[in-house]
RNA sequence: UCCUCCUUAGCUCAGUUGGUUAGAGCAUCUGACUGUUAAUCAGAGGGUCGUUGGUUCAAGUCCAACAGGGGGAGCCA
């Protein structure tokens, strides 16, 4: 019978058969130390050349990394092991010797890395990830489920181009042109008459030329739709959601954060209600008008810049007097080594302050001169959240600068009741939403203003003339939230295949 | 589409004002070490410096074009 390595702990002095690949290996004199992986977790087995025959311990010797292998032995308690067990091992069997494996344990770059992702998923941060997405995907269906909600699935082939906005992949849908959705949400809206309280969960696509840390062509969206909500009712939903979302993370997934090395600041803040703002607030805080927290954004990037600065003297000044033990005569290989390697890392370092160095006034540029009914730019984002500690809500739009399914602002007709929910810590958006407009001619009269083919939004527009009420729904990113969640700089690593501009394989 | 940076060993990167035979760490192989946590130490092998053209006595280094990639803007989740 084969034992799983996360159920060790229920066979402890016992002896187990595990099978899996070698993660990593270590020798000693008579020693052989396998990280053995199983897709449960990772364990610690040690070959002693005392307690086992001549041909288990060459066995073990050839084990390569990724080598698949079959092993017994019995099982320790161990406070020093990740998972707190390690296998004192009686016997191997190697199924495949492993030659050459392409990743090592040592750093590599992004682009290496992506090109082997079918084996960088292998990888310890990696396999972290992909579980937190599973466990999220759970919750998220778990929360609507609990609140009677119905997952609805919206269609992937669309005729329309919904919002107007965004670039599509089209193709050929029986010789006429058909596009790849990027939202379920208006099949949402009709679902949600049907049914009161629904949501979507599936793939959406966008054609934009994106590249950036932030961008995929291929993604996937949560977008509830709520019949009889308004945009306050929203927002309390929202709220209730993300909270849920990332108090499950927290209590679920507490060896994969620690394998990220996620900071658990912001789950310790979770609990705390999340500020609403106006968009007009939020301007006046992008712009140093109004503090937060005792805190203003321009003062804030202007104290960045001088730890930058201070940073970046200190690195200069510990890099020459490195150089300087280098260069001496008589210096031991390990020594001049030790010094190279620590000056590789600090210049490293120092490129990136550098290029903060150079963003950061651009920042403040932004910030102070932004025209009033603009949207924010990425920048603009960071500025704002990095003042805060929980999301916040930002909500009451300009009209101009929403689409155009939004419900006007009954006392002031130049804004829309939409809603951003922003991540903290510089973070930035994770959930757009709003109340829509529900009067048929008022939804007509806007389509116009876009200059939108009516045509195309016939059955949408029938949801108003049948029984329109209003109603309210969200959408949320899911890799954006993976990304917030783990803290990985890429969204390329919250999705097992990315797809994104120039990349289609593997 | 625009701005910006990059391309040197399997991987991550040094390589100064152009100047002898191209440098390191990791990985691989050999050896040493009773317990390592990305182990450590000693040694060995490993290169058409992205491509093409130009300047020069001499190009990894300077210039041009092209290709590929990173980051950002726009747009957005």
């Amino acid at each position: 019978m084969i034992t799983n390595i996360k159920d060790l702990e229920q066979y402890e002095g016992k002896t187990v058969r595990l099978q899996g690949w070698v993660a990593n290996k270590r020798t000693g004199k008579g020693l052989v130390f396998l990280v053995l992986r199983d897709g449960s977790g990772y364990c610690q087995c040690v070959v002693s050349e005392e307690q086992v025959s001549n041909e288990t311990f060459e066995t073990a010797k050839r084990a390569t990394q990724e080598s698949s292998l079959q092993l017994s032995g019995a099982v320790i308690k161990d406070e020093r092991q990740v998972g707190g067990y390690e296998i004192q091992v009686q016997e191997i069997n190697i199924l495949q010797e492993t030659v050459d494996y392409p990743i090592s344990n040592k750093e590599h770059g992004v682009d290496f890395l992506i090109e082997n992702r079918h084996l960088w998923l292998r990888s310890r941060k990696q396999w972290a990830i992909m579980r937190i997405r599973n466990s999220v995907k759970y919750a998220i269906y778990t929360f609507f489920h609990e609140r009677g909600f119905i997952q609805i699935d919206s269609p992937i082939f669309t005729g329309n181009a919904a919002e107007g906005t965004t670039t599509l992949f089209e193709t050929d849908y029986y010789g006429q042109p058909a596009y790849l959705a990027q939202t379920g949400q208006l099949y949402g809206e009709a679902a949600a008459m049907a049914h009161g309280k629904v949501y979507t969960f599936g793939p959406t696509f966008r054609a934009e030329k994106s590249k950036t840390r932030r961008h995929l062509s291929e993604f996937w969206m949560i977008e509830p739709e709520m019949a009889f909500y308004d945009l306050d009712m929203d927002m309390d939903l929202i709220e209730d959601f993300i909270r849920y979302i990332v108090t499950d993370t927290y209590k679920n997934c507490k060896q994969e954060l620690e394998i990220l090395e996620r900071d658990t600041a912001l789950f310790e803040n979770i609990g705390k209600k999340f500020p609403r703002i106006t968009y007009d607030e939020a301007v006046q805080i992008l712009r140093g008008e109004r503090d937060v927290n005792g805190k203003n954004s321009i003062e804030t990037l202007r104290d960045d810049l001088n730890e930058i600065a201070q940073r970046i003297g200190d690195i200069k000044e510990e890099i020459s007097t490195r150089e300087a033990t280098i260069q001496q005569a008589g210096v031991k290989a390990g020594v001049k080594n030790f010094n190279q390697a620590k000056v590789d890392n600090l210049k490293n370092e120092l490129r990136d302050l550098e290029e903060k160095q150079r963003n950061i006034p651009q920042w403040i540029d932004s910030a102070l001169n932004f025209t009033h009914g603009d949207d924010f730019g990425g920048s603009d984002e960071t500025v704002i959240t990095r003042l805060f500690n929980t999301p916040i809500m930002v909500y009451k739009w300009p009209a101009a600068i929403k689409a155009f399914y939004m419900k006007r602002d009954e006392q002031d007709s130049e804004y829309v009741k939409g809603v951003d929910c922003l991540a903290p810590e510089g973070f930035g958006e994770i959930v757009g939403g709003s109340q829509r407009e529900e009067d048929i001619d008022l939804l007509l009269a806007r389509i116009k203003e876009h200059q939108l083919p009516e045509e195309v939004f016939n059955w949408y527009i029938d949801l108003r003339r049948y029984g329109s009420v209003p109603h309210s729904g969200f959408g949320l990113g899911f890799e954006r939230l993976i990304m917030w969640l783990t803290n990985v700089p890429h969204i390329r690593e919250t999705i097992p295949f990315p797809r994104y501009y120039g990349r289609l394989f593997p």
